[in-house]
DNA sequence: TAATTTAGCTAGAACGATCTATCTAATTTA
DNA sequence: TAAATTAGATAGATCGTTCTAGCTAAATTA
């Protein structure tokens, strides 16, 4: 038992933050919510920054991880797909409330830059996992297409608040192999 | 010198919850630089809520009419290039940080419903918009086309704080010409 | 085995700061 | 004169954080 304490905690804080906002969920919420007592909290985290910066780097890893795994695992050709498909899952199952580094960015770029590097951070991590998968599939990936994916990857994100999941995915795998398929940006 | 106060506060309101965040903007701190009395507030506006979505309304609407104007004007044929160029220019000059829609969804969804039907609303106007460019430089414009060039914008608007404007502006002129040249989302 | 130390957790009080919102009374403005 | 705005006090709640004192269970020691 002894990480469980820490583990529910950020279990607690990823839901509450994920869900109600960074700023809106005080430590008293985490910790009631948690069942746990507030010097846990502090035992375990410095500060509600601290436990904020944990929370996101355990739930993106976890989503990295997914995405990565599923990139190994495809055959050449279709790893790039094989990203999206993770990606729509993880729109459908976990992440339908926009990207929780965004919003991090977003609260803490002038309060806390710490966090806001931190989301970049991971954002430029994932940027290279969309690299490798299209080196998977193709033999000169240019660095542009990965960003474009990554553009089509964070609006999907950002409106499944507002179209929903099922559409947002079903527009983003429209979109992917129309990206990947024109590298160049053939079109003014 | 009659709406120099309410219009005093809205500008500094719309000021600081865009960089700062609705949750972390205290009242006091509005009033403050915004040179006038708390009650000067409370006489505008009846609360913190409603100031927030009149904040929303009136920059989302002079975003709206900037990109309504730029497709009546638009010859056909050039209508969604024309409004890709206006927000290509609101990233690069205003909305430098995200999408303060999507933002006061993601703060509110939970808090205050109304707002975030009210971001819902105003993301349906700029779809509606969408549509018409669509409608203006093809016959017969599909539903799903515009949900994708949204995508795309919203994922540009929400990469800009991670990618910097000049890097996502970019990827939208190469990437919105793509998905209005494949309708059906021709590739698996 | 029995006594003791250690470590983690508990509830709750308390800290100063800040939050939204209201009220008052004086002052400015139209 | 009448309306709008001012500064400031005030309310009650909540914020993040720290402290205390006691509890429990495991580890260490005798």
């Amino acid at each position: 038992m002894r990480t469980s304490k820490r583990g529910t905690l950020l279990d607690t804080a990823e839901r509450l933050f994920y869900s109600e906002g960074f700023h809106a969920t005080g430590v008293d919420r985490v910790v009631a919510e948690a069942g746990v007592a507030r010097m846990t909290l502090y035992n375990h985290f410095p500060s509600k920054e601290a436990l904020i910066e944990a929370v996101l780097d355990r739930r993106y890893e976890r989503y990295l991880d997914e995405l990565r795994r599923a990139v190994d695992e495809a055959t050449a050709g279709g790893a790039v797909a094989a990203l999206a498909d993770v990606h729509c899952r993880w729109l459908e199952t976990t992440s339908n409330r926009g990207c929780i580094v965004i919003k991090a960015i977003g609260e803490f770029e002038q309060h806390h830059p710490a966090i806001a590097d931190q989301g970049r951070r991971l954002k430029r991590e994932l940027l290279a996992v969309i690299g490798d998968a299209l080196a998977r599939d193709r033999a000169a990936p240019d660095p542009a297409t990965a960003e474009r994916l990554l553009v089509v990857l964070e609006g999907a994100d950002a409106l499944v608040p507002v179209l929903g999941a099922s559409a947002v995915t079903g527009h983003l795998r429209a979109i992917v192999p129309t990206i990947v398929a024109c590298p160049a940006g053939a079109q003014a």
